[in-house]
RNA sequence: GCGCCCAUAGCUCAGGGGAUAGAGCAGCUGCCUUCUAAGCAGCUGGCCGCAGGUCCGAAUCCUGCUGGGCGCACCA
């Protein structure tokens, strides 16, 4: 069935032909008044304007051309204020709707805008030997979110974990273990990670004593670079104390990757990028190190290699979409969601990307979430000032357990999840336990409720016998209702979060909707709804369906019972 | 100093150039013998940071200013 807007859309377009402005671009949008119709379009406005005609008399014209053919689409199209056409959609067409909510099931609000196109969508990329904290999270979280937005827009869709397990902070880390560290302990420490979390804590606070610290850390970077054994050995073990850490959290919260390649597999593969960068005539010395120069000053400059020989993030950054190139395809899409402060290194990094030809701007996004904040600032591992995730996650099932502990996990989990979505993820967030765990209002366990109340009410019908209901000719004195309204918007809203990788869009939607619902179920009787009851038990499953298929996209459990 | 982002109700935020700017939280009033009260209905609360500009029309686009966040050569 072909949505109202595509349907709408090709009237327009045949009405404004028949006037002769068939190159208007108009907008086509849901009026905020319900007085105003379903639908509202500027058309004729747009169309008058570039014409130089009376917008009314124009409005005019092109609402007879749509009404000279019958359309079960439309009850009524009306002028209103200085030209706008609006439409008002039949009962029949929104009857229909919900039906087709029913026999799409989870396929309903797919698209097709990615079919045929890898993404790849690289996210949470939590860095080894350090707390996966609260900030790590939001990257997860967002990532996982927009990773399946993808997938359900046609994508296919590769989830990277680009783990941070290389670099001049294994340096320290190697020099931190030699000086205060005691291997038999660490092996043997309840929470190993935290041990190596506490050294690496101490290297900072005595390296501002000591900055010989600092160069010894890089002296041990070269030489893991080199393949040194002993930097090697104790790198491995840092990997793997970490990664058994990571994979209890991404359990727990039901995130799952295609593929985890660290920075370390990306070690043999920089020389050839620095060689090209070097042919190309992209890269320049200065003071020793090698940069990318950008022409008027765009951009600071770029540095792909340090003085003393070693990469940096940059450098291995670039083989990573290289080698994304060269084994998944000139035009996949790669997706990072790194925190926003890193904006300008990634404008650079796509800049020298688009110059060696490895991609094209438009190929490569950064979604940038805001800072997670103290009230009184910053969280910094290096001071050893963060909140560990673990202790996040378990308050968060404590709290929900308080209200029913059987669906603690899903609940608390949920909230965590949805409070990091529900806002435009480039905004800075500031912890507080009682917004991060709120079950109460727009949160994550309020639409989990409404979605289970939907479901409780379809199992009581089930019980009563009563029998879901698509037949429209008796139903002719059924109202609709904002649930049906918003139920028809669902595709557009998906469409929209994907193509602006912005998940919240469906956040702000599912609340409406679960709203909308928890009204209606209180003054619409479902179950003795006498005649209606039928086409109530359909909606009451239209919504069902649409609140699941929501909460998935955003990587939410849809417990049944709460 | 230069660059990027942000500023909407007491607080946290939606708001796709359009019509009377909306939610949640907090506060106040009602509603559980009836399909789940993690809920519903209602009230209170706004120079959309300031000043210009573009437009038939600006919270939305442009310029300037103020205030805040972030970034800018050997971290990631």
């Amino acid at each position: 069935m072909k949505s109202a807007r595509d349907q709408l859309t090709a009237i327009l377009h045949e009405a404004l032909a028949k006037q002769e402005c068939d190159l208007v671009s108009f907008t086509l949008e849901h009026p905020t008044q319900h007085a105003h119709g379903d639908f509202a379009t500027n058309a004729a406005m747009i169309a008058a304007q570039q014409k130089n005609q009376n917008p009314h008399e124009l409005a005019t014209k092109i609402v007879h051309s749509i009404l000279e053919k019958k359309h079960e689409l439309l009850d009524k199209v009306e002028i209103a204020g200085p030209g706008f056409i609006n439409f008002f959609l039949s009962k029949k067409y929104f009857v229909d709707r919900v039906s087709t909510i029913r026999k799409e099931g989870e396929s309903y609000g797919k698209s097709h805008i990615g079919k045929g196109r890898t993404a790849i969508v690289e996210f949470s990329s939590p860095n080894i030997a350090k707390p996966f904290t609260i900030g790590h999270l939001r990257s997860t979280i967002i990532g996982d979110a927009i990773a399946r937005l993808l997938s359900f827009s046609g994508y296919s869709v590769l989830r990277d974990n680009h783990l941070g397990d290389w670099g001049t902070q294994f340096g320290k880390q190697i020099v931190a273990l030699k000086l205060w560290g005691d291997e038999d302990a660490l092996a043997k420490s309840e929470n190993p990670v935290k041990y190596l979390v506490d050294l690496y804590v101490k290297f900072h606070a005595e390296a501002e004593k000591d900055p010989t610290l600092e160069d010894q850390a890089r002296a041990w970077f070269v030489r893991l670079e080199q393949g040194d054994p002993e930097a090697k050995r104790i790198w491995k073990m840092c990997v793997d104390w970490s990664m058994a850490q990571f994979a209890k959290l991404y359990e727990l919260l039901h995130v799952s990757f295609d593929m985890m390649l660290g920075e370390s597999f990306f070690e043999d593969k920089m020389g050839e990028v620095l060689q090209e960068l070097q042919n190309k005539g992209l890269a320049k010395e200065s003071e020793g190190a090698l940069l990318v120069f950008f022409e008027n000053e765009k951009y600071p400059p770029f540095m792909v290699r340090k003085k003393d020989g070693a990469t940096l993030y940059s450098t291995r950054d670039l083989a990573t979409d290289r080698y994304r190139v060269q084994t998944w395809g000139k035009d996949v899409l790669i997706v990072n969601e790194v925190g926003a402060e890193q904006t300008l290194y990634f404008r650079q990094l796509f800049e020298v990307e688009e110059k060696l030809g490895y991609v094209k701007k438009s190929q490569r996004v950064h979604v940038g979430h805001g800072m997670l904040r103290f009230k009184d600032g910053k969280m910094s591992t290096r001071k050893g000032n963060t909140i560990w995730l673990e202790d996040v996650l378990q308050e968060a099932i404590q709290r929900a357990s308080s209200f029913n502990p059987k669906v603690a996990k899903e609940v608390g989990i949920g909230a965590l999840k949805y409070n990091d979505l529900k806002r435009e993820s480039s905004k800075d967030v500031v912890f507080v336990w009682d917004d991060v765990l709120n079950l109460k209002g727009n949160s994550g366990p309020y639409i989990q409720y409404t979605y289970a109340r939907a479901t409780s009410v379809l199992k009581k019908a089930k019980e009563k016998e009563l029998s879901i209901s698509e037949k429209y000719d008796r139903l002719q004195d059924l109202e609709i209702t904002q649930v049906e309204h918003l139920l028809e918007q669902f595709p557009e809203v998906v469409e929209r979060a994907a193509t602006e990788y912005a998940p919240h869009h469906v956040c702000t939607y599912l609340f409406d909707l679960a709203q909308a619902f928890n009204a209606y179920y209180a003054d619409h009787p479902i179950l003795s709804g006498g005649d209606l009851a039928g086409y109530r038990l359909l909606l009451t499953s239209a919504v069902a369906q649409v609140l699941k298929n929501g909460l998935t996209l955003l990587g939410m459990q849809a417990p049944e019972v709460m």
